[in-house]
RNA sequence: GGACCCGUGGUGUAGUGGCCUAACAUGCAGCCCUGUCAAGGCUGAGAUCGCCGGUUCGAAUCCGGUCGGGUCCGCCA
């Protein structure tokens, strides 16, 4: 070893050590006749003093060293002098007086600031140059942070009898879902293999095959659109059960995130239990399916008292099936003419024909009943009376100072339109706590969606999911009212988990791909291992996945994926330090059969 | 497939038609300095303003295109 100890381990207890530390140069003051190395490893970071006068030879190495530069350095551990503490570093007590310096390499500048306080560089130099960036303690914390949830999880599952079976990821492509990555066969001309999107269907023939607790930390892999939160592969936490109904699986999951998050980040508080909503709910008084639970600011149902009254475009709204609906932005009456006009362009935005501001003028303890007509300024004034106000308020649990927005719509668009405007207005009036991890679960999804442009039916999650034991008839008389057994875990307004109680009837299963608008055939071709399997005693079984880079993101309190991912892709799935994807060697393609187009 | 934002010394920014012979900070190089910790002081080098084309007497600045990055919509069962 080049060392016998770490830099950020040393403390005043040290005093009067000879060491032996190896590291990068972090930073270096020269002081002339002294030089201070503030020399750094995986630990952190310790000062080094190089002495002129009492180690001229450790002395003369110092003057050339640079930043990065990786040394060496033998000396004994010194508690520093009366006033020189650093009290910012936890090795600030000590420091290191060097008595030899060998420099095991030398480094270039580096293309971009490394210091945790220079601003941020550039993201496509950063990932570039990612062995760089990872020597920065915020990256390096992401990846420790990610190791603990990982191990977390596994000691979890193993510690309750699950085990952790690994999937193949040369796999069949499938019609459903994402569009695949896909590997061309060479031994088989014109054919290739998938990447899985995730192990779904492996996991639960697993099941099947009596692995009764299953688990994996499994990379999954997607051909769509980036976001911040999504790269085209990805690690998710793979798990599925025999002999479970949904609660079990709950249950399971709720303990798992909050023992995790407990004992992972103690500083950040957990909502517990966790809140359960039902998808119906959850659109109705969120305006999605992923709510951000921090704050309130809940969307309510306004038409029937804006039936009552005089306003032409609420009532006709009402009128042809539509609905009212708004939420109470809390001390916004103030709003200028521009601000409302950019909410009102929000909301066109997402398929509003418009907007609806009532201000509310006063102070949050004046009265709603001392409520009066110049109190009130909104567009549509002068056809509301100060009852209609006063009853739109109050369910919108509104006070004196607040801004009412409301829209009027079919309602998927009202629901959709104040929905993106409580994230907006969440965000702009940082109603949400950063140290909250509001976890919830949202339940009883509809099983089908009607695809109009198709003509079919959808799932909107998974087509493995089990109606509700009530709604299997449902199926064949008015399958839009089909609940499933199936879940989400939100947490701040990120899709963090989902998962279901699966068919394991096959003619429940059968049942939904027809409404799929599988035919027979197709079904064999595409799910014939599943379906048959159905039919060898499958296990009532069920289980979840989760998306381990959100998790870590939002433990770790980052704004994209890409900060807790060693080596991730940018927006546009490319690879920066390797130059992935790449043209390959005709001889390559002839190999495999394959010829390109342009 | 679409919308929006960004691209200026190594890095981060300012500059939105002539005052730009491009500014500031930091980094880099040299010199000085024995207690700093984002050390300090002095001196210096370093940019044809992503690329192509256009408008103009004149373009970092306006217009069109293009490339790259980012955020979002669609997409992601």
């Amino acid at each position: 070893m080049y060392k016998n100890t770490s830099c950020g381990s040393l403390r005043k207890l040290d005093k009067g050590r000879e060491v032996i530390l190896a590291g990068w140069v972090h930073r270096r003051r020269d002081h002339g006749g002294i030089i201070f190395i503030d020399l750094r490893d995986t630990s952190g970071t310790v000062q080094v003093v190089l002495n002129q006068e009492l180690f001229p030879d450790s002395y003369t190495v110092g003057i050339e060293a640079r930043p990065e530069w990786v040394l060496q350095i033998e000396g004994e551990v010194s508690k520093r002098p009366e006033g020189t503490d650093n009290p910012r570093n936890p090795t600030g007590g000590v420091e290191v007086i060097a008595h030899k310096v060998r420099i095991l390499n030398s480094s270039k500048v580096p293309p971009f600031d490394l210091d945790e306080e220079a601003p941020e560089a550039d993201e496509l130099l950063r990932l570039k140059y990612r062995y760089l960036d990872l020597r920065r303690a915020t990256l390096r914390d992401n990846l420790v942070l990610r190791h603990k949830v990982v191990k977390y999880i596994r000691d979890y599952l193993s510690q309750r009898d699950f085990i952790e079976v690994e999937t193949p990821i040369l796999t069949k492509s499938t019609p459903e879902g994402a569009r695949d990555y896909l590997v061309p066969s060479r031994v088989h001309p014109g054919n290739f293999y998938a990447l899985p999107q995730s192990p779904q269907q492996m996991k639960q023939l697993l099941v099947m095959g009596g692995v009764e607790r299953y688990f994996q930390i499994a990379r999954c892999f997607r051909d769509e659109d980036l976001r911040a939160d999504r790269q085209p592969e990805f690690t998710q936490l793979d798990l599925e059960m025999g002999f479970v109904e949904e609660e079990d699986i709950l249950g399971l999951m709720e303990d798992l995130f909050t023992g995790l998050a407990e004992s992972i980040v103690p500083q950040k508080k957990v909502l517990k239990p966790f809140p359960r909503l039902s998808y119906a709910d959850s659109m109705a008084r969120y305006g999605n399916d992923r709510p951000d639970l921090r704050f309130q600011m809940e969307i309510a149902d306004l038409t029937d008292v804006a039936a009552q009254t005089d306003f032409q475009v609420f009532r006709n709204t009402v009128e042809s099936g539509g609905v009212v609906m708004g939420l109470a932005a809390p001390g916004c009456a103030g709003y200028t003419r521009r601000q409302i006009d950019d909410l009102t362009s929000l909301a066109r935005h997402w398929g509003a024909s418009g907007l609806v501001t009532v201000a509310l003028a006063g102070e949050p303890t004046d009265s709603l009943e001392g409520l009066a007509q110049e109190d009130v300024r909104s567009p549509a004034s002068r056809f509301l009376s100060l009852d209609d106000v006063r009853g739109m308020a109050q369910r919108l649990g509104a006070n004196r100072g607040d801004l009412l927005l409301i829209v009027a719509a079919p309602f998927d668009t009202a629901a959709l339109v104040l929905g993106h405007l409580r994230q907006e207005m969440g965000h702009r009036l940082e109603l949400a706590d950063p140290d909250l991890l509001a976890f919830g679960f949202v339940i009883d999804f509809p099983l089908l969606q009607w695809n109009q442009e198709e003509a079919r039916w959808d799932s909107p999650h998974n087509p493995f999911s089990a109606p509700k034991d009530e709604h299997i008839s449902l199926m064949d008389t008015a399958p839009e009212k089909a609940i499933a057994k199936q879940y989400d875990l939100v947490c701040n307004g990120v899709e963090l988990a989902g998962g279901s109680i699966r068919n394991h009837l096959r003619r429940n299963q059968e049942k939904i791909f027809e409404l799929m608008g599988h035919s027979l055939e197709e079904m064999q071709v595409q799910f014939g291992q599943i379906l048959d399997a159905l039919e060898y005693g499958a296990p009532p079984h069920g289980g979840f996945a989760s998306g381990i880079d959100r998790v870590v993101m939002l433990l770790g309190g980052q704004d994209s994926i890409r900060e807790v991912i060693a080596f991730p892709k940018t927006q546009s799935a490319t690879d920066y330090l390797f130059g992935a994807p790449s043209p390959v060697h005709q001889r390559q393609l002839r190999e495999l059969h394959i010829q390109t187009l342009d």
